[in-house]
DNA sequence: AGTAAAAAATGATATTAATCAGCTTTAAAA
DNA sequence: TTTTAAAGCTGATTAATATCATTTTTTACT
């Protein structure tokens, strides 16, 4: 049990349920279980950091089960997210070899157990296995791609047109479970005012395209989606 | 002489110009003359595309000279430019990676001389050559960490304080000359419609930040750039 | 140099979305 | 279980920026 209230668990690489989808998942046994030993493994509660905007990065994260949001903050502290990670995913690498501080913070959305693989480690394994490597080269250049659109969608798109690629978006990274996000954290995805967030999605529960439980979000039209987001 | 209109000038890159600054630029001499063995260089037109968005890359281009808009469409057809390259640059390296076709298109803003280097070359060199790799991996970083700021920017700041961003960027990038844009291509980097880009750069003479040179801006008061930009 | 076309500039108007203020419901804590 | 706080919602108003229409200037072409 540390201060911020992590209780360790040991989760297994081997049978870690999120190593299938990991950029880990086609690396031989070896390797696996050359991780299995540099990893820390944490229980994390909901909202906590795994790290903040300008501080230095000492290793990655791998997201073994939960959410985490990934975002940047304006000039007036206004978080603007950037990323909804789940699991299997790896997280906080983009600062491992920019030699920069992290550009963004990251901070869970729920419960979440996460391993931590120091830089060290990290570094080695990427300077040694070549389909790690490329795998994580792959990703960036993705997210990069990804990012081109983002900025376009940002410039060019009403916030209508953008909440709905947004929810198409989230309604991958929530899969078969219901969106689960404050308005205000949507808001700060969509990248509008949690106000005018709210009331288009009455208008779209109006439209018959979601419904609203709460705080929880079900797509019922995702075609509908498709067509607002122009696409 | 192509049918492109590009004329072939054999570029070496021993002495190339543009090298000291290049991802290219800590190579032992050895590596350098394998480039110039494999690349192949060509004169390039202002408005001449180096490739477009949603086809497959056949190799990387290399900016000796010149200046290069990188810019996604959106739905309506509009532009927006997400970088502008100059010389030194490695250009279209994203997609050799990603296994994804081009996300974005790539353009000359002015007379350009560019080498060329085919996919194949360059991914041996990329997984022979651990300096490059390193060198693009870090260039990749930078780059995703670049656009998380531009998204949030874009999202959160008005026009106004992002065209005094949008100046300060391209005052690194044309470094001693002066900007040289069209109107609609600044609009395009903004993100805002061209009458307001018009309308915004006539406030920014009269406040005496910038000088308007018919279609040339010279930044004459970059402190308050800084401050309008929220630096 | 003279003409055509493209780019830049200006004015008027419309629209989107932010902001502000207050109210209600839900969730958390005592 | 009552109280408090946080999140969600609603309405009115304002401000920023897009859009449309037109004119002027610059650039490119014959």
């Amino acid at each position: 049990m540390t201060m911020l209230d992590k209780s360790h668990k040991h989760v297994n690489c081997q049978t870690c349920g999120a190593r299938k989808t990991s950029l880990f998942a086609n690396n031989c046994e070896n390797d696996v279980a050359l991780v299995d030993e540099q990893k820390s493994c944490a229980f994390y509660k909901k909202n906590q950091p795994l790290f903040i905007e300008n501080s230095f990065p000492r290793g990655v994260f791998c997201l073994n089960q939960g959410k985490v949001k990934i975002f940047a903050r304006g000039d007036e502290g206004k978080e603007q997210i950037i990323h909804i990670a789940k699991e299997g995913e790896i997280i906080g690498f983009r600062a491992m070899f920019s030699g920069e501080p992290y550009k963004v913070s990251a901070s869970t959305l729920e419960e979440c157990n996460i391993c931590f693989i120091g830089k060290e480690d990290f570094l080695n394994m990427i300077e040694t296995n070549a389909t790690l490597r490329n795998g994580i080269m792959k990703e960036l250049s993705k997210e990069l791609g990804d990012r081109a659109i983002f900025i376009t969608n940002m410039a060019q798109k009403s916030v209508r047109e953008r909440l709905a690629f947004a929810l198409l978006i989230l309604g991958d990274v929530y899969d078969k479970e219901e969106i689960n996000l404050t308005r205000e954290d949507l808001a700060n995805f969509v990248g509008t005012a949690t106000e005018t967030l709210i009331r288009l999605l009455k208008d779209f529960k109006e439209e018959g395209i979601i419904e609203i439980h709460t705080r929880k979000l079900e797509i019922i039209n995702k075609d509908k989606l498709l067509h607002l987001a122009g696409k």
